[in-house]
RNA sequence: GGGGGGGUGCCCGAGUGGCCAAAGGGAGCAGACUGUAAAUCUGUCGGCGCAGCCUACGGAGGUUCAAAUCCUCCCCCCCCCA
């Protein structure tokens, strides 16, 4: 967007804020209106009410939720009040988005529960005390039919179809479910509900939060600005940060893991993660985008910096340390890890006196299935004591294996106890 | 209500009587290589102590020496017309 417009009279403070709110998002809607209601929450000493929905339909927070969640906690820095509106009410009618599968309603204890674990695990970034957290059951829940009906003749068909998923959807033959139509008009009605400023949320989300200022001057409201951040690329770099597509690094993932699933990004991505997702400052991005280019500062060096830094966001700086070293330790010099976790020989794997390796592999949780152990094996990923062991019909007495470390992979290592 | 098109392995998707545990792609896993769990290449990719057997192509029956493929009924999904 053309973010050109002129700062004359603005002042410096609010120029500050003003550019570091800007910075990482990409779109900022209405033009101009952001810095409007800046200066105003100032002259009129009223902070703005920025709101965030989430829907508790996963227990666990990954890294693509940290950055809108970073950018939030940008606002709470200058005093804004943060508004986390949980969607425990259109979380328990579950959206069917994208398949024909109709996704499970999900149960009110596993929702409250993931809206616990979604509360502590925002803590992480926002001060929760300063927020203003709500749960949009408390107002859809008890919505009479005929103020369901206002609210849908707010918005036409056409209106909903301009939406690129619904059209795109829609012309492929794909089911669009009246639910689904209802979902931006909710999430709409949740910003008249909270009296919403401003709505953030992720690129994908800008029709819903566009809709936002529809229905809010439907009810007379002034209508929200809107801030979108960019959808984070997973860690195969292709596509959107993504449980379901199994390329998502976890904030509760152990701080070996984390590295681990750092260090697999490719490189392309390595700055993005960093302007994203570290909350390091534009400068800090520039000379480090500056020592990459001019092969000042190595690639592999700069990706472990990255890694060593978000463990340290999300445990500390001793575990990211440490994973660090394990990980070079366990990748770069191919040794074994300091730490091995260790298993008590499985009862059922030993046969007079005997176990047969498959079977142990699976008994140990190393091997979803006998065969597939036979392949790992075939394939040379097993090591028994370092020594790789191919063939699958390898028997081996109970009593020498303890002690030993089964090594399965690159990155499975299990002492036989 | 009428007409049409579909339901295949983790996902997408080919296959219309045997050569089909089912092409191809993706994901995953392993190996090689590398600064990396990047990229690339190779292999593998239902289960079973596996040169064999079992289970599988929406469900249940049936025809056949033989069915994902043909028939019957049922369930589910999509589109069009009304």
């Amino acid at each position: 967007m053309d973010r050109s417009e002129s700062l004359d009279g603005v002042p410096v403070e609010v120029r500050e804020e003003y550019a570091e709110l800007l910075m990482g998002s990409v779109d900022v809607l209405p033009e101009g209106e952001l810095l409007r209601q800046l200066l105003r929450a100032r002259s009129e000493n009223r902070p703005l009410r920025v709101k965030l929905g989430v829907d508790p339909t996963t227990p666990d927070l990954h890294l693509g939720h940290t950055v809108v969640l970073r950018k939030l906690a940008q606002f709470q820095k200058y005093g804004h009040t943060v508004v986390l509106i949980i969607g425990d009410y259109t979380g328990k009618v579950g959206d069917p988005s994208g398949r024909s599968k109709t996704r499970p309603q999900l149960p009110d204890e596993v929702l409250a529960a993931n809206a616990k674990t979604y509360r502590e695990q925002a803590a992480k970034i926002l001060d929760m005390d300063k927020v203003e957290l709500t749960y949009n059951g408390d107002w859809l829940g008890p919505l009479r039919m005929d103020e369901v009906l206002r609210l849908t003749a707010t918005v036409t068909v056409a209106r909903m179809l301009e939406r690129d998923d619904f059209s795109r959807r829609y012309l492929a033959n794909e089911p669009v479910s009246m639910l689904e139509f209802m979902y931006p008009l909710l999430q709409g009605y949740d910003s008249v509900a909270v009296r919403a400023d401003i709505e953030l949320g992720g690129t994908d989300q800008k029709f819903n939060l566009l809709m936002g200022r529809t229905i809010m001057e439907a009810y007379g409201l002034p209508p929200q600005s809107i801030l979108t951040v960019p959808l984070l690329v997973g860690t195969d770099g292709e596509q959107k940060m993504s449980k379901s597509y199994g390329n998502y690094i976890g904030v509760t993932d152990e701080p070996e893991d984390m590295f681990g699933k750092v260090m697999s990004i490719p490189d392309s991505l390595m700055v993005t993660y960093w302007s994203l997702l570290t909350g390091a400052g534009t400068r800090e991005v520039e000379s480090l985008e500056k020592g990459l280019a001019d092969g000042s500062y190595h690639p592999a060096e700069a990706k472990r910096d990255l890694a060593q830094r978000l463990v340290a966001l999300y445990h500390s700086d001793a575990a990211a340390v440490a994973a660090r070293s394990h990980f070079d330790r366990v990748f770069k010099e191919k040794d074994r890890p300091v730490e091995i976790p260790e298993a008590p020989l499985p009862e059922e794997a030993v046969q007079n006196g005997l176990v047969w390796l498959p079977r142990l592999l699976t008994s140990l949780g190393l091997a979803p299935s006998n065969g597939e152990a036979r392949r790992l094996i075939q394939q040379g990923g097993v090591r028994v004591d370092d020594a790789v062991v191919q063939d699958p019909a390898t028997e081996m007495e109970a009593d020498s294996l303890r002690g030993t470390v089964i090594q399965v992979g690159k990155r499975r290592f299990l002492r036989v106890v």
